[in-house]
DNA sequence: GTAAACCGTGGAGTATAGTCCACTGTCAAG
DNA sequence: CTTGACAGTGGACTATACTCCACGGTTTAC
């Protein structure tokens, strides 16, 4: 199929697609071309973008999503080879949403001070003074 | 004060105050330049220079922190004014939060379809299953 | 008097993941 | 025979937040 048909398909976009030829994600060889140049793509490059779509979706990047198509096609992402860097992904994930968890509570606690009357009651000016000095007075 | 000294006190590399200065987060007017053409910073910038720190410690980006700052300086950056911005972080952090704890969840089933079985015990080659065919078995 | 350490400016490079554009070639319909 | 919808390539641009570099001028120490 072409390139039009295969972005129906997958559903990324023509540019995406040749994003990820152009990083190596995706393979069109020489041979798969017709007369005119243009690329002839098969149903095994079709898997292999939902397959992308799929790691994309573990959050892993582009370059792990790479990684793992390497694996594959040496057929040695075997579940073995794979707990380590899910394992990995997992604890990153854990301190991004610990980070994350404790932003929130800070900006609750800030806004509360204010709320309370914390914040501003000793001001000269309107400003928020937890945002100002970095302390609630 | 010059750069230098600025860069200790806040703890921020000259190329970032200078990237800071470059994007209007701080100003230094023609008149605090010693005739050497060096730069003079007051102490206000140093103040200036940690309220961002701060603002960015919250999570928001630079562009965020620029227009808190602008409402610092026009006096307008009130509890209540700030009210809006902060519950709105909150709720993009919340799903945020939601989001990464949704693909963790799914990476660790996936993991445990693998070493319960569920993966690769019909297949002919050694990958993972749940990541060629995006299925358990 | 010269070398190190500092200051200034402008611009390029980093990572991530595309998106868009210009320019050109090809194919099918009317 | 020309118009529109495709196809190809290379390169620029987006956002974010710096970081680094080149090149030049200044100040300080020995």
């Amino acid at each position: 199929m072409l390139i039009g048909e295969l972005s129906n398909k997958s559903g990324l976009s023509r540019d995406t697609i040749r994003f990820y030829e152009k990083h190596g994600l995706i393979a069109v060889g020489k041979k798969e071309r017709r007369f005119n140049n243009y690329k002839e793509y098969s149903d095994e490059t079709l898997k292999r973008l939902n397959t992308i779509k799929l790691i994309k979706s573990f959050g892993f990047t582009l370059n792990e999503t790479l990684e793992l198509l390497d694996m594959i096609d040496i057929n040695t992402a075997s579940c073995d080879n794979l707990e380590d860097k899910i394992e990995l992904k997992v604890k990153l994930l854990d301190d991004k949403i610990k980070e994350l968890i404790n932003v929130r509570t800070l900006l609750l606690n800030g806004l509360k001070s204010c709320k309370t009357g914390n914040c501003n009651i000793k001001s000269t000016d309107n400003n928020c003074q937890i945002i100002t000095t970095g302390k609630a007075n």
